[in-house]
DNA sequence: CTGGACGGATCGTTGAACAATCACTACTGT
DNA sequence: ACAGTAGTGATTGTTCAACGATCCGTCCAG
């Protein structure tokens, strides 16, 4: 037994599912203060610190931080601690370069309706249309990195999944940075719908064309919100 | 001071120098161990025995072990212990897959000819050459990865780079089993030969078409070799 | 003002210890 | 003889306390 834990499991959020681990209780614990803001990009992460703040011994702290190094969501700097990445204008080109080159990669190569497979994409879209009528961004901006790796998914690449895995984890980096305004998912719930739709009616092409201006403009989008937030900073 | 040490420093061999570090200095010594064979696929690694064998205690070889899993040289089973991967034919396919994707984009990609990176190029092909010419197809192969990592870095881009080094890490695993035999790298030098000749002269287009018949006889090599290794196992 | 010595804080690593879990063996009951 | 179970040993998961190494900011001397 540990400390006080009183988290728990939760189940739901995570699908790794690495918690019955000490570190990894840890790894979703600190995940979630990263994109929930309560650790913000720059901030040094002391091991000591989070030992206590989780309860956990200090070396188990150190091997839940090469998890998250691992993701992305934490930098390393020998002798000096961890921080939270910095994400720049910079780092968002270059995660979107990779996506255009990975998903309408995925989409193009696609040449059976592998259905079961699909309805992951449906749900999704169900998911970020429910979540934006309820104006709950980070919600809808979650059921939005689902939809696309679940449409990487179908190319049923484990490769690919965990690629597409990290890009994800470190987009969500950047959105707890932009203060998730409704200009960022809202206009892009439904576009991924027609997607979703081209692919179950076996529209490969077509819909390969809609994800890459889908792309583009999503890029743009983030990348205008994020140097506005620069601004005010 | 460690225990007896006497490995040291290799310098040449790796890029990513970690190591000052002494959980580094195992993440090459286990690398090495496993891409030399003395750890064969399947083959359980206990954290006792490597922190006996190199020196360092328990808990950085647990460490290490993060890091050896995060570039796939590792699985980890909870409660288990930590295995070399068995390679399967289908992750040869998978890994592939990948590869073509990734590197005929990055050079369908290109628009100008960056001729200081391109070196990294002619050196890599050149490497090749001569460790060829020795019938030294370890090295061979590693001068091929060397090639194809600096191909990728042309576009400019950490993930892409970071992905393009995990794959090769897992590559390497393969030519583990394989045995190296000639006809995996011998042909294939001179193909490089010409990519980069193509390349260098700002001939984008043709180059990612030799790529990508490359890659898919390069596919080929490997999988024979694979399955009629499989058949004397 | 420049520069080097000092100190505090944190990381890197160790070694020993114990609980939890797994794999394997030996025993029991039918 | 054999299936199922209890026991046993080994390995992993995790903690704790400690110490050297390194970095950063401060203070003092020139």
């Amino acid at each position: 037994m540990i400390g006080g834990m009183g988290a728990g499991s939760r189940g739901g959020g995570g699908r790794g599912s690495v918690t019955p681990t000490a570190a990894g209780t840890v790894v979703v614990l600190v995940g979630e203060w990263i994109t929930e803001g309560r650790l913000a990009p720059g901030d040094k992460v002391s091991e000591t610190w989070v030992a206590a703040e989780s309860g956990v011994s200090r070396n188990t702290v150190r091997e839940a931080f090469r998890l998250l190094e691992h993701d992305g969501l934490l930098v390393h700097e020998p002798n000096r601690g961890a921080f939270v990445p910095q994400v720049t204008p910079l780092d968002v080109r270059d995660i979107y370069r990779v996506r255009r080159v990975l998903e309408p990669a995925v989409v193009r190569g696609l040449t059976e309706l592998d259905v079961p497979r699909m309805q992951a994409l449906t749900a999704a879209v169900d998911a970020a249309r429910s979540a934006a009528a309820r104006q709950d961004w980070p919600h809808a901006g979650s059921a939005n990195m689902r939809f696309h790796r679940s449409l990487v998914a179908l190319a049923g690449s484990v490769r690919l999944d965990a690629t597409m895995r990290r890009l994800m984890a470190e987009l969500r980096l950047v959105f707890a940075v932009v203060e998730h305004p409704a200009e960022l998912f809202g206009p892009f719930v439904e576009r991924n719908a027609r997607i979703a739709d081209l692919l179950l009616s076996g529209r490969f092409l077509e819909a390969a064309t809609a994800l890459e201006t889908y792309l583009a403009d999503s890029e743009d989008a983030i990348l205008t919100a994020f140097s506005r937030q620069e601004l005010t900073a």
